[in-house]
DNA sequence: CTTGCTGCAAACAGTTTGCAGAACT
DNA sequence: AGTTCTGCAAACTGTTTGCAGCAAG
């Protein structure tokens, strides 16, 4: 599965013309080879930590274009960092968020979505996306 | 309803030893003055308007405020600007926002609020609060 | 050798904060 | 008088951008 992510991310490249660097590769590998719903300072980091100097904005760059490529999205709690997080192929999922300990655990709930459609479609409104967080305290947390 | 407001936040001011200045009761009224999800720097630029000149950190600290007496409520989308809602008692509902003209549609939907609930117990998790948002093109916008 | 990519530092946007003076009580 | 509040400007945070030098093709 990641060689699949690097070669769809190759593809893309080349589709588009860009170039394959240094760079480009190592923060594909730590992205791929983290877990879900890493903060682009976590990532950099990483990435700093195993002696990698790669500057901040490139890691910025990349993401975009990993974004573009289809391989991540973006996701926007409300903590003022982006997140990024795999993208699996014609999933989608929402989250619960941990508001002790940040741990995101992902849903989905196929009766939510279709009721979000219905609502949308009520209002006239030709449904491009949407999120749905839940915010608590897991088990853990609730101490 | 305004002077119920405008009531409530005088209680909470007592309670908490605020002071009652030209500015607070400036910002409160145009707050309750407008419609619904104000961002600050609307809500900034609309008092500037009226040419009683306050300054954009006392929007700032006084709407927090507002939060805290329970009388507005933080609503961030995913466009960079806080914006605030007017809270009724008792009433929660969610956001359809169009991408093209920036409208916001509120809904509710008991059906969607139970299903978080469920899911919320079935991960452990302990529910404080959820957001739905469903991002769209609303009937004008679709042209 | 041409053009895109990187790293740095500066710029940015929205928000917060320190502080001196103004204004409540 | 004593303390809180305000306005200003400076600080801050996360992110973006301009540009000179580096590197891929």
């Amino acid at each position: 599965m990641i060689q699949e992510k690097k070669k769809a991310f190759n593809n893309f490249a080349v589709a588009k013309g860009l170039r394959s660097t240094r760079q480009r590769d190592i923060i594909l590998d730590t992205f791929l080879s983290t877990n879900q719903h890493i903060s682009v300072e976590e990532l950099y980091l990483k990435i700093k930590s195993g002696n990698q100097g790669i500057g901040q904005a490139t890691v910025y760059r990349t993401l975009k274009l990993f974004t573009e490529a289809g391989l991540a999205r973006e996701i926007l709690l409300n903590d003022g960092q982006t997140r990024y997080e795999h993208v699996i192929a014609g999933e989608h999922h929402d989250h619960l968020v941990c508001t002790g300990c940040n741990a995101i655990i992902e849903f989905e709930d196929e009766t939510i979505e279709k009721l979000q459609k219905d609502i949308a479609a009520r209002q006239g409104f030709h449904m491009r996306s949407h999120k749905l967080e839940i915010y608590g305290l897991c088990i853990k947390c609730r101490h």
